[in-house]
DNA sequence: AAAAAGCCGAGTAATTTTATCGGGATTTGG
DNA sequence: CCAAATCCCGATAAAATTACTCGGCTTTTT
């Protein structure tokens, strides 16, 4: 019940994207430096945020990458989306996705998967990059 | 962001052992023709099962598996635990570990997880396998 | 004794995820 | 105009995980 080393590296470099929102383009490579990550990794990452329009390029020397909205408009719950595709427990719950199985009826555990479902959109989605940026490390 | 095969079927076979509960030990196979799922992997997630002390076995001809504890007192959290392991969105975030990975100030998703993973335990251990068998299919 | 079950370690296959490669295309600064 | 910095991107290799199979053993009932 992971998200992938996608989602959860992306999230991390678009945090970096809110913390910089006002200093202009970030190149890759300093992300990558900062976050210990493969660059060519990266970019696969930063090419799916971009052609899902969270993200905007600026390319050749002074480029890198930005964000596309404030920090305040987007939500944790799109990027993973974009990286890991539907949040859904199981495949028969795909969000949007009513009936895939066409066993509905037999199902009983299928409410199980869309509960867990609901909930889990309903944190990712309450949750914006400025909140991450601006938690304090220890507010459990 | 799925649970696995594991542990969508384990629930779906312990969701048969609840609807069967006052009949007895109901045999593997019976399941896995019920479920259409394969018998050598059943035995492997029932093996796991067994040995978390959630379902009892009995040996021999008409023996079979049986919950441990009636349905009520069961939940789909603890099934999942088994199979799949601790709830954890991301590694560093394992249930009852709060510090696995040595930079906890510096990482500001860290709660993004921590919260996810609350939620889901939440979900996950507020429905038992009697809510499973009693929840009518479309109470959406 | 034979049939019906569960027990179990080890091993293979399939799938998914992660990561790399190699070469292009743009832009800036000298 | 050239060189360096940067993004663009399809293809593919490598690694990890997950799913599934095998084969043989033990226990209980009839």
């Amino acid at each position: 019940m992971r998200v992938s080393a996608k989602g959860e590296n992306g999230v991390r470099a678009m945090t970096i994207l809110a913390l910089e929102f006002r200093a202009g383009p970030v190149p890759l490579r300093e992300i990558a430096a900062r976050e210990g990550l493969s660059y060519q990794f990266l970019e696969q990452i930063f090419l799916l945020l971009r052609r899902a329009g969270l993200i905007t390029s600026v390319r050749g020397a002074k480029g890198g990458y930005a964000l596309a909205r404030p920090p305040e408009e987007i939500k944790v719950g799109e990027v993973l989306r974009v990286l890991d595709g539907p949040i859904a427990p199981v495949e028969c719950v795909g969000e949007g996705n009513s009936d895939a199985c066409g066993r509905i009826a037999a199902c009983l555990t299928r409410g199980i998967w869309e509960r867990l479902r609901d909930r889990m959109s309903e944190v990712l989605d309450e949750i914006t990059l400025a909140d991450v940026i601006n938690t304090p490390a220890d507010s459990t």
